[in-house]
DNA sequence: TATGTATATCGGATTTTTCCGATTTAAAGA
DNA sequence: TCTTTAAATCGGAAAAATCCGATATACATA
C-alpha cells in the first residue's frame, strides 16, 4: 500500500496526535523516564502519562497514526514499542511541498 | 494574529480544501474559461462548477481556507477572488518541516 | 426604485470524530 | 494454573464536521 495524503492529513488534523510524532522526535527529552531502552521505541503507555487521556483513547491514536503510516509499531511481549516512520514521513513533506 | 498550526491543519483535513488550494496553484490549467482575468484570483463560482458542491457548502469551505491563512479573499463588486496567501503556505510548510 | 446576480449566513439533518469505561486478548510471572 | 499487566477492541454518548436549501446581504443595472 502506497501513502495516500488523504488519510496523513486527517491523521494530522488532531493536535494530540500531532504532539505524539513531534514527542518521538526527541525521545530523550520527552520520555527520559522510560523503563525500557528508548532505542526500542516507545512504550504505548508513555503517552498516556503525557496526554492525559484514557488508555483506550490512546491506543485509536496510535492506531491512527500507524494506519496512516507515520509511524511503525514493534511488539515485544506485552508491550508495543512506537516509532517514527521517517521514510513516510519525509515522503508526505515533499509530496505536500510540491504539490499543495 | 500569527499562524496556527492546528487550525490549518484542521483545514487540510478536508480533500476538497486541498484540491482548491492545489487547483489555484495553476488558475490557467483549472480555471480557463473564467471570465474574469485570472490575475484577480479565482472566482467563488469557479470552485462550485469545478467540484460540484453547492454555492453554501463552497462558500464554507473557502472560509475555513482563508480563516486558517491559506487564501486571501479579494473583493470586487457582487465578486469574490480568491488566491492563495503564498506566504502562509510557505511558512507553514517550513514549521511542518521542522518540527513534524 | 425594482430586478437580477454573486456570495454569505442561517437552520437543521446526517455523518464522522472523539472520548470513555468495560471487556477481551495476549503475554509474564508466581 | 491463577493473577497481574499491557494493549486492543467494543459499545455508546457527546462533540465536531459536512452538506444542503432557504434566506439575507451587497452590489449592479434597468
Amino acid at each position: 500500500m502506497t501513502i495516500d495524503k488523504t488519510e496523513i492529513l486527517k491523521a494530522l488534523a488532531h493536535p494530540v496526535r500531532v504532539s505524539f510524532l513531534e514527542w518521538m522526535r526527541e525521545p530523550e527529552q520527552h520520555f527520559c523516564d522510560q523503563a525500557h531502552p528508548l532505542e526500542m521505541g516507545i512504550c504505548a503507555n508513555q503517552f498516556e502519562k503525557k496526554c492525559g487521556l484514557s488508555q483506550s483513547t490512546v491506543s485509536a491514536h496510535l492506531a491512527t497514526l500507524e494506519k496512516a503510516g507515520l509511524i511503525k509499531t514493534n511488539r515485544v511481549g506485552q508491550w508495543a514499542f512506537y516509532r517514527r516512520d521517517e521514510d513516510n514521513i519525509a515522503s508526505f513533506l515533499n509530496d505536500l511541498k510540491s504539490t499543495l
